[in-house]
DNA sequence: CAGGATCCCAAATGATACTG
DNA sequence: CAGTATCATTTGGGATCCTG
């Protein structure tokens, strides 16, 4: 597998107009996968917890509604970022965790909170 | 300004469950902020251009309206991402460029990029 | 416990025509 | 050129009640 290029070498390519070659924003198919009010709240708690169960997620996002839960898990399922396991104990339960995938958005996470802290008072 | 820890500190704290006590999560007001269907395409054309005029990102951004581009600008402005400038000149028109706070999501789109060149044959 | 099934509403998006 | 104004439509989000 090729190497990505470096921020530096994307900083001088920006500079020169080349990134646009990379094809059609290649940022938005993911943006789009995380759209939604919840996603990206529900992908931060997974960061913070190796596996996580439906009722701890609910108790962590305030407000939020068993649809809208139920949906947006479904979807960050579907779209391969975290994995859904289910034990069938009494009381039953379900646990959900990171795939690969969704393990590799942690650097964006990363400068997202970083980019935070540095504006947090303009 | 205190430094950001670094990336490896970041993994360290997320496996300890440490980096929740940095709030609630802080990515949520940024990523509040770039939601809207066009925002981070817009947001995309400025990184690849100096400065855009309204007439060269409608051209690049197929299938967006004039009411669309205006909102998202208009909204971009108001967080303060962007830099509008208008030129009444003969035919008049409009500049469009980042601002410091803009150009500090350079980081985040590169490690978006670097995700989806990662996963783009997932 | 972890949801599924409905129904409803507000907001986001969009098409079209017009203007300083 | 760079928008406004208006109206129509789609979609996301949510409340409530029910179930394997």
């Amino acid at each position: 597998m090729q190497e990505f290029m470096s921020y530096e070498e994307f900083l001088e390519n920006v500079k020169e107009g080349i990134v646009t070659e990379l094809g059609n924003c290649p940022t938005t198919p993911l943006l789009i996968m995380l759209q939604g009010k919840w996603k990206t709240q529900i992908l931060y708690e997974l960061c913070m917890h190796d596996s996580v169960r439906f009722g701890v997620l609910k108790k962590n996002l305030p407000g939020i509604t068993n649809t809208m839960l139920t949906n947006a898990l479904r979807e960050l399922e579907a779209d391969g970022f975290i994995h859904r396991e289910q034990f069938n104990e009494i009381p039953p339960h379900v646990e959900y965790s990171f795939t690969q995938r969704g393990r590799d958005l942690l650097p964006i996470f990363y400068e997202i909170m970083k980019w935070g802290f540095k504006h947090e008072n303009d």
